[in-house]
DNA sequence: CTCATTTGACTTTCTTTGACTTTCGCCCTT
DNA sequence: AAGGGCGAAAGTCAAAGAAAGTCAAATGAG
């Protein structure tokens, strides 16, 4: 099998990640050392470096910009990759609520982060004029998990 | 990571305030001493420097102008009443998360908690057809707000 | 044909720069 | 002593510059 630009750009990413959790790289110069242009970066990082594939990626424009690529673990026997997978649906408060109460048991959260997180997806905090409050908690819980695989050292 | 101007001009005042609550100085010296613009040093001021974050910035024109940057200090239950009337209007992400980064300074929040809390409230949370992201940002924090009211006691 | 990759035009965000404005203290004149 | 002018601050604002992001059309591989 004969490797794309995207592949070998892949390769690139993943072995500087092998010494470090993360690294920093400056989008316009991986460009210019691969002879792409810009997107393509951001074509490797949406394509291959994904949070179900365990990355995170975090990036900041203008003067000194950046684009930030890190490894996530679940170390916590995918329980997280699950909660994941279950906040691809719109999640009723009871149900997220639930989650995030394991998620306490399991020391994932301190039981205050746990109430803190839970007024955050209320029904007073979400409640909006268009009935959309459960996609948008299952967003948050979302992020909430991201961030706590991230914390997975 | 690599710094702009702008940030490491932030990081001197930073740390000039370490010590005293308050310091004095000189725009044109501090943009010589830093080869910029002397507007560099309002750019920085008024992105880095702003009530949001806690600081007060005076300043004096002409013969013997000065700038001073202050830390603002009051009680937290006032801090708190304040934020609640901020959260009164849609906010967006860059105050929401500047309140929140004060909230863990002044200790009523870990830092952990803070950077849980900023997650919810992320663009990528939030992020819906529909452009209420402020409202919602808004109703979370100040749900967040009450909370936090409540332990006060 | 279909799906993945490549490309580039256009957008957004943050920083840097500079021309122009406002304010203030000082000194000079009357 | 009062008023006016001068120069030395600081302030404002918008344009230019420097990243990164988006999206969809074109191309290519299987």
């Amino acid at each position: 099998m004969n490797k794309s630009v995207s592949d070998i750009i892949e390769e690139f990413i993943m072995s500087s990640l092998d010494d470090d959790s993360f690294i920093e790289l400056s989008r316009n110069d991986l460009a210019k050392f691969f002879a792409c242009v810009p997107s393509q970066i951001n074509y490797v990082l949406n394509t291959r470096f994904t949070i179900n594939r365990g990355f995170v990626v975090e990036s900041q424009r203008g003067g000194a910009g950046y684009i930030k690529v890190s490894r996530v673990k679940d170390n916590d026997d995918n329980f997280l990759k699950n909660a994941l997978d279950l906040c691809a649906t719109p999640l009723n408060l009871t149900d997220a609520n639930q989650l995030l109460t394991q998620m306490a048991e399991r020391k994932l959260l301190t039981a205050n982060e746990c109430e803190l997180i839970k007024t955050t997806i209320s029904a007073k905090a979400l409640n909006n004029p268009i009935n959309i409050d459960n996609n948008i908690r299952s967003n948050i819980l979302k992020q909430v998990i991201i961030k706590l695989m991230q914390k997975q050292k």
